[in-house]
Parts: structure tokens; C-alpha cells; sequence
DNA sequence: ATGAAAGCGCTAACAG
DNA sequence: CTGTTAGCGCTTTCAT
């Protein structure tokens, strides 16, 4: 308790006192409030003093124990991130810019993944409780029984809304009804869609998106042409096959998730009928090397993680709750 | 100090004192210490008792402090992961299986990038023992003034091996052998290699096996055809480059920055001559889709997560301080 | 079965 | 400029 074992490869591990600023203090003489002050640069310190101090911490390898400062109520500078995986493209280049951008800000990152899964959510948030993480980065995981927004961790909802509280989010209107026009002028009249479920924000809005797209292209909606559900990579791939059976000659996905099993689906079915179209949700380094090159709505990752980040050190949020960011259409083969 | 801002979203943000067992006690009137006792199980408490507090506590969504724990010397359960990044796909899956494994286990994972960069390691090391991490995962960055491993944090070593200490490492070997033996048997015979450098124990260890596969198909190794430095995605274009420059017919990769560099290199200038061959290092989701297939040396990452997962858990390290698991050739059509 | 005291590392507020 | 005290949330130890 208090001690540690010293692991320093001489091989005969011993035990040794944790550096504190008692320790040090006592190992100078002197009072561990000067070790304190003379350590946290306050001006009522001789530079001798100081300068002593801070040389036999810099010896010693003290570091300010952070649970300390938490127990007296002081930020504790953890930031909590929920994703539903970090496999899909979208979700780790997120992770790594905003993991970046953490770092230059001296905040601690500590990542939990949901599966989009209510339960592993709030289990998550709970977790964060715990070591006190002022803030909490999450895609809310869909759910009709939504357990509301942690009370004492400020939550910044990502691509999805669940509560009316602070979001970061995608405007992919624009680039969806550019997706369905640029299948439409390739010939294109059954075109298929696939996306989160209408009680998820993001299914909602791009489902209607796509639709408007339609209606702009002088297209008709058909019901058999349309597969939603939970954003999964499963929901990519069985309603790309149903769409496709429906005769679709084309698919616009919805979801990050989705696309990628959609996507194997397509390349499956269009191994002789090259073509067959196909438009996927947020780009992949990859997209461009297969086939023809995969088309697909590209969602700007790095200006989302920059804005997330730049909310977790202002306190203030002075364009309100909510901000956007404009996903843009990238043709490539698979939309010609 | 020690109050929140309480953020329920009705409006009136107003002040909330934090939930201790203090509070609970005194809003039932009892000691601190019988709350204490009745939500750790203690055996010395009422039944009564217990139930009214643990109901209590409930209600207000009281959560144990892991800071008052860890000031007290307790276990934090907070793991370090200290990756290069985590676009790469082989750091993304194994971050992904780890964070799975730790959620699991009750862990706290924290992520920090280092870019491979030294300066950044020992950064991140710093922040950590802030905390008070138990254990580090880390790829150990490249470097010749090697900082050793912190002291009071365990350091489980990835990939590479910096230090005599514990480590999850990959045996590529033979997998490296049988992609050059796969080259050969196709008809190379200028086959390149771009790798980590050889003070990396992967660097050394990776281009001895690749020129025993050369020495074993009958060729000779040839300096020009041969390319190391820092493991990044630019060392794999340049080194892609100089490599088929010097005339190779086929090039092998030894790092998973590396490969990715060295993909693109070889997408641009295979182009026509589709008789070039390619091994990857880290089979990537996509491989399969991308020309005829790209050939990989696959390395086991969910079986290495498992693996460093159940170090962070056990403390007893059985199998001796590295933990060693073999990849494989995946032969695809850029090896034929 | 319950409570009181002490102490973990740190700093705000006083006292010199 | 420096030192003392107290208290943050929690558990261990020692009473009761």
C-alpha cells in the first residue's frame, strides 16, 4: 500500500517508496508545501529553493500523482471515447486524429468500444464515472428504451444524436442526392438503398436524403429497393443481397458499417456484370485500388476529430449545440 | 472543489455535490464507515442495513472513486497502449481485440500515438505513471539512445523488442520464407525486400529470414535490391521505388507501415506490366479485392491481443518473458 | 455490528 | 518567503 515494486531489471526486485512531494520534501529538509509551490512554478519561492526542488524531483522521476488531484475535485482531464468498433476505416481514422489531438492537449484517451450495443454503453459510461473523465466522445448506440446522457460527464454525441445535447455531425445531404444524380446519368433507374434504421438520426436524414435524390433524378422510390435496420456490416450485406435480387442495378449505402458489408456483397455479384453500381459510406484508402475504383460519400474524419477536440478544451460552444460538417460525393468507377 | 456542474438538461444548470459514502451515510445517518462496509460486502453489516444503502446508493447513482482507491496505493486498473498509430490496419484490429478483451476485464484502456517517435513514448510514459497505470502495452519505438522501460509501470513489448523484458511477439520466419519460395516458384528472380531497420530486433530478424528464403530458392542477395530505415509508409515508397528502379521483378515488405507505402508504389508502376509480384506485411481486409489479389505474410493479431490481455491480467508470466506466435503466407495473386 | 481515527498525495487558506 | 492545518473519498486498524 503506497509501495510499489521496483522493477528495474537488476533482478533483485526490492520495494521502494513512491516519490511524493513528502518525500522529497523530507529528503531536502524542508516543508512539503515549498516542494509544492517551488514544483507548480507559484511565485513565493526562494530560486534557490526552487531550484533544488525541482532538480531532486527531476533525479528522484517524481510525477504529480493525477488521483490526488482528482480526489480534491480537480479536472481530471480524461476524456472517455465510445465507438462502436475501431476496425471500420471511419471509426479509427477518428480515434487516431482525436487520439492526436489529446495528446497535444495533454488529456488522457481512454477508449471503450460499444458495439453499438445500449448496455456496453452505459457499462462504459459507468467505467468513466468512476475515474471521473470530464468529457465523453460517443457514437450513441441506437435503442428505443435510450438511457439518457451521464449526468456528470459533459457527452459530445458523434454522426448520431440521441439527445438534444452537444454533437459533432455529418452533412451528407448534398453529397447523397450528388451520389444518386451521378448513378442516375450513368443509366441507372432501379437504384437501391441501404442505412441505419429512421429511429437513428443518421437513418433518418440520409434515408430522406436519398429520396429527394430520387425524386431530383425523376425516379420513383420502391419499398423493395430500400433495406434499414441496426448499422451493421450483417445489414450491409443481407440488404444488399435483397436489393440486388429485387433488381437493383445500383446501391447507395448509408452507414460506415453497412457499406463495408454491402460492399462484399457487390463484389460478389458484379464479378461478371461489371455493371452493376455501387456507392459507399465514408471513403477507404483502399476504395480507389479496387476494381474500377469504389465510389462512395467521403466523410471529412479529420475535421471532425479537430472540432472534437477543440470542444473538449473550450468550455464554451459558440455556434451552439450542434456542428456540421459537409460530406462530399467522390466518383470513381463503381458510380460510372 | 469537489461539486459538479450538473448538466441534466432542464435549463437550470444549478450545483450538485458529488455522491460519496460520506454523503450517503449522512443521509441516512450512520457512519461513512458502515456504507463503506455494506457496499464491499463486508460480512459485519445488518442485512438491513446493507440493503437500505445499497438501495440508497443506487438511487443516486453513486460511484466508487478510483482516484480515493488509487491515492491509497490500490490497483487502478488503467492499461497503457502506446501504438504508432492506429490507421494502419494491423494496430487497428489489435487495438480493437485489446480494448474488447480489456472492457471484459474491467480495465481502463488508455491510448497514446507515438508515431514511432522516442520523445513521444516517453511522453506518453510520463502521463501514464500520472495515473498511475499498472501496465503498458507498447510498440517500443525505434532509437539508439533507447530510454529503457519505465520502473513502475509493467511494460509488455509488441511486435518489437527493445528491452529483456516481457513481449508478445511474432514468429515470421518461415512465413517470410515461404513467400519468397512462392516468388521464386513463379519465376522471379531479382525479388526485393524493404524492412525496419536491422537495430529493430523485427528489422534484424525479418531480412535474415527473407534472404534464408533467397539463399534457400537458389538466389543471391543483392545489396541494390534491398531497403531499410525507420518503419514508416514512406521508407516503403522510397524503398518500392529504388527496389524496382534496380530492376526487381517482385518485392517482398517486412513492416506493416512499410507495406502500405510500398502498395501504392507498386499499384502505380505494375500498372501495365501485370507481371510484377508483391507480398504485403499484415493481411489488410482488402488485399483480396485488389487486383488479383494481394499476397500477404498474415500475422495473428487477435490471437497477440488475447495473448497480452491475459499478461494484464495474470501476474505470473508462465511461458517465460516473450510469448512468440507464427504468422503465415497468404499466397493471392500478386505472388503468382 | 458499528463507529472513530488515521493516513494515502496534494493544495487552499491561514499563520508566521 | 516558509510552515501548519485541514480536507478531498476511501479503507485499515483499533475501539466500542
Amino acid at each position: 500500500m503506497g509501495r510499489i515494486l521496483c522493477r528495474d531489471g537488476t533482478g533483485r526486485e526490492g520495494r521502494m517508496a513512491r516519490v511524493t512531494i513528502k518525500s522529497i520534501a523530507r529528503d531536502l529538509g524542508i516543508s512539503h508545501m515549498t516542494v509544492s509551490r517551488a514544483l507548480s512554478n507559484h511565485p513565493n519561492v526562494l530560486r534557490e529553493t526552487r531550484e533544488a526542488v525541482r532538480k531532486r524531483a527531476e533525479e528522484l522521476g517524481y510525477v504529480r500523482s493525477s488521483a490526488a488531484a482528482a480526489i480534491r475535485g480537480d479536472d481530471t482531464r480524461i476524456v472517455g471515447l465510445l465507438l462502436p468498433n475501431i476496425t471500420n476505416e471511419f471509426y479509427a481514422r477518428y480515434a487516431n486524429a482525436l487520439a492526436l489531438e489529446c495528446d497535444r492537449r495533454a488529456l488522457h484517451l481512454i477508449i471503450h468500444l460499444t458495439d453499438d450495443d445500449i448496455r456496453r454503453e452505459s457499462e462504459a459510461l459507468r467505467r468513466l464515472r468512476e475515474v471521473q473523465a470530464g468529457s465523453a466522445v460517443m457514437v450513441p448506440a441506437p435503442g428505443t428504451d435510450a438511457p439518457t446522457l451521464p449526468r456528470d460527464i459533459r457527452a459530445i454525441q458523434l454522426i448520431r444524436r440521441r439527445a438534444d445535447a452537444e454533437a459533432v455531425l455529418v452533412d451528407d445531404a448534398a453529397a447523397l442526392g450528388d451520389a444518386v444524380a451521378q448513378l442516375a446519368g450513368a443509366g441507372h433507374r432501379r437504384i437501391g438503398y441501404v442505412g441505419a434504421d429512421p429511429g437513428l438520426s443518421s437513418g433518418r436524414s440520409r434515408r430522406a436524403a436519398f429520396r429527394a435524390g430520387l425524386a431530383r433524378a425523376g425516379l420513383v422510390a420502391d419499398p423493395l429497393l430500400e433495406a434499414t435496420g441496426p448499422p451493421t456490416p450483417d445489414l450491409g450485406r443481407s440488404g444488399a443481397s435483397r436489393i440486388f435480387d429485387a433488381g437493383a442495378t445500383a446501391l447507395v449505402c448509408g452507414g460506415f458499417e453497412i457499406s463495408t458489408g454491402a460492399l462484399t456483397i457487390w463484389l460478389e455479384r458484379s464479378g461478371s456484370d461489371r455493371n452493376t453500381g455501387f456507392v459507399g459510406y465514408g471513403d477507404v484508402a483502399a476504395y480507389p485500388w479496387i476494381r474500377d475504383g469504389v465510389a462512395a460519400v467521403s466523410v471529412p474524419v479529420e475535421a471532425l476529430a479537430e472540432c472534437t477536440a477543440a470542444l473538449l478544451t473550450d468550455e464554451s460552444t459558440p455556434n451552439g449545440p450542434a456542428h456540421r460538417f459537409v460530406a462530399e460525393f467522390v466518383v470513381r468507377g463503381s458510380a460510372r
